[in-house]
DNA sequence: ACTTTACGATTGCATGCGCAATCATAGCGC
DNA sequence: GCGCTATGATTGCGCATGCAATCGTAAAGT
């Protein structure tokens, strides 16, 4: 019967093997991004999150949490993008301190250019993943996933 | 019934999930092994898979396949580690353009102390996870993970 | 043997990131 | 109304990373 470190070793080992299958997924999406609409994945992150917002916009922090990166990254995030007309700063009207971000027309369309190609490069990934046995399980449980609560 | 579209965003949307879960995880394993011991996860993540082989030595190629880093960043990576003792480089025999890493007795034991550190984060992150509903299946579905098969 | 090609590792360079300090606004206590 | 603290966002700075170019070694073709 295992000890506590038995426990230990199994957890550990499958952390990084779920590290691994994450950091080559993303790698690829970024590549593939980059190469294809000029999007590194954290940009991607940003505009797809923001269009997804019911009210089409968020603050900083809120962002910041969702595509958890610092605050400091973030606010560079949207530099970036506000300098490529893909998103719009403004400040929230009832708290000056807060800034609303939200995705232009521009963004929009050259998120919905590249959402497809996204999908395909995920989709495929987790394809040729299903075929490693060690990582088919993990896959599976992907798409059994429930939707999110909010 | 769903069309292709759905298919593609529930795996977006699992993907999203699996994403943010392993950045937050990342993050606090970061700022445990960097606050305790003075090592990244990056660094951890080599010394680790290091000790765990058969020969305890690694080339540069295989070293940047292990942990999924470029090998420039993998180059870099080594020397930091070989500046502060934790490992050493020597030239392949049969193959000069092959270098080899092999962690010193100082390395191994930092990785010693450090491993506790780790599991245990990693131990109460996932278990934090498992009380988030739509994050629990993928936490199952970690420990029952079949072994690598080398 | 000589050239060519391939492979393994390193270096120059630009860039995105986190941390800590800072600025601006809001809200609270008195 | 005036400080004091809290909150949201930005900036200075150092550092790790990826890409492309390069160097050194090995292997293959002739």
């Amino acid at each position: 019967m295992g000890l506590p470190d038995d426990a230990a070793e199994a957890r550990a080992q499958g952390w990084r093997t779920l590290a691994a299958l994450h950091a080559r997924i993303e790698d690829e999406l970024e590549r593939a991004l980059q190469k294809r609409h000029g999007l590194s994945v954290s940009e991607y992150g940003v505009l797809d999150v923001l269009a997804r917002q019911d009210e089409h916009h968020l603050r900083m922090n809120q962002l910041s949490n969702a595509v958890v990166l610092s605050q400091s990254a973030t606010t560079r995030l949207v530099n970036r993008l506000e300098d490529r007309k893909l998103l719009e700063r403004y400040l929230c009207p009832t708290d000056r301190r807060g800034i609303y971000t939200e995705v232009t027309k521009a963004g929009r369309d050259l998120l919905d250019k590249a959402q497809p190609t996204h999908d395909a490069v995920l989709t495929e990934a987790l394809r040729k993943a299903t075929e490693v046995p060690e990582l088919a399980p993990l896959v599976d449980a992907l798409d059994k996933l429930p939707m999110p609560v909010s």
